[in-house]
DNA sequence: GGGTAGTCTTCCACTCAGCGGAAAGGATGG
DNA sequence: CCATCCTTTCCGCTGAGTGGAAGACTACCC
């Protein structure tokens, strides 16, 4: 870009990406200072690009100095096709599943080692979780991410076995345990979660797949609740219902 | 940027965020021409940015070579938070509405003298309707551009009005007209159309009005339907409700 | 009230990253 | 076969971009 660079080979476009990228679930907000440190940039540059991203209505600025995501990237991030076919499938359906539980529904897919929430739907009497539409957690510890990990390929289970991230006290940690969990899962058509990502929140899932092609999974929807004890074939057969319903529309 | 620039002063990121712009609601899919077009910029400057912004997943490309916006934005513009309070204020009470009514409903606020719509639920029975989130529709022919629009500043008021736009047959064209059904909407309380933006679509809205200020309309909220004529009280009681319980969240 | 530590902002001399016209390479279609 | 659209590559010129340094401001502590 110019004379004194300090890391030749970085370019504007690069820079600008690096801010954009700077903000995640946990940092909506950040200071100028903030915004430099994560995004890897000296603060002069951050200062003078951040300036045309503002006035670019990319990011805004809040009357405290700080920054967060504006206009334009919320415009064009609506206009990406992630999982586009799947989340107006599965909407109808999601719909009809809060309907009738109340609870916390989530559409999600595997991104290599990560469940990706695609797909969310909270009421006021839903349990307060981490997972928002855009999250990436571990397969490990939540319904839909066991659900995903038992049908995906070897050496991604390979890859979720060998970091096996405690978060409470009930995230199962043990290879061997999750193995036979997987098992059950494949033979069952359902994986469930007892407050092993968030303390208080039981869940319960089931895979998506097409009905052309009924051995490839590629989704997973689920259900967070409190406790599991009372309806657990209730909720099972919600999502039953809504995961061959999704999965004909594919 | 560098030497032989055609027009001296654009800055690298004005040309990206040019680029990020030119995807809207009715293009979400570029070929690299349309792209430069749109963008204003030539070919090859084009070219060499979106290979950058490919290679960081702000775009993705297709195989057939045409561009879409990719995961970097999309996870970028989760995080904005526009009109956060009021969606999450809403939210729950939109699902209420759409599994009362199952019709398609609108969260929208006035953006200047355009309607922004923010929050949307549709399901399989719906009618089929452009607007979608992030869609900015002129205020006098939507239903709840209606509304917020019968509660806009005057001077809103007026360049909406030197502004008014046929799209449908039905569209509502005369100042005189407008303004009258505006004091109607001011007095009842609601506002409604007939196939003035979709043909096929009927809609009714009613304000949002925060319980603490009754006198600032800050959001509207609408369903839309094939027809209003069998059941416009059961819409209004159902709207009104869900108005009032987020108003009084706010 | 002085010192320390953190912010944000402005300045400016150096220079290489960025520019884009031109030309070549494909694809399609009449 | 030419015409017209698209995409990709090339390359020499130069001013846009860079970031250290210095200044301004706030906040907290002793």
């Amino acid at each position: 870009m110019a004379g004194n660079t300090s890391t030749a080979g970085a370019t504007v476009t690069s820079r600008v990406l690096a801010i954009i990228g700077a903000f995640d679930e946990r940092h909506r907000v950040l200071t100028l200072s903030e915004l430099a440190r994560r995004a890897d940039l000296p603060v002069a540059t951050v200062h003078r690009l951040t300036a045309e991203l503002v006035a670019g209505q990319a990011l805004a600025r809040r009357p405290d100095g700080r920054f967060v995501v504006g206009r334009l990237l919320w415009e064009a991030g609506l206009r990406a096709p992630i999982e586009g076919r799947l989340k107006q499938a599965a909407e109808p359906f999601l719909h009809d599943v809060y309907a009738a539980t109340l609870a916390t529904v989530h559409l999600a897919v595997r991104d290599e080692a990560k469940v990706l929430y695609v797909e969310r739907m909270a009421g006021r009497a839903s349990v307060p979780i981490v997972s928002t539409v855009g999250s990436r957690l571990p397969l490990h510890c939540t319904g839909v991410g066991k659900v995903l990990l038992a049908h995906a390929p070897a050496d991604v289970i390979d890859t979720a076995m060998g970091d096996l991230i405690r978060i409470t006290p009930h995230t199962i940690t043990s290879a061997d345990v999750l193995r036979r969990q997987l098992e059950t899962i494949r033979r069952d058509g359902y994986a469930t979660t007892s407050e092993e990502m968030s303390p208080g929140a039981c869940s319960l899932a089931v895979p998506v797949m097409p009905s052309s092609d009924p051995d490839s999974v590629v989704a997973a929807i689920g259900v967070v609740v409190p406790t599991l004890k009372r309806d657990r074939q209730r909720l099972l057969a919600a999502l039953s219902v809504a995961a061959r319903g999704i999965g004909r529309q594919l």
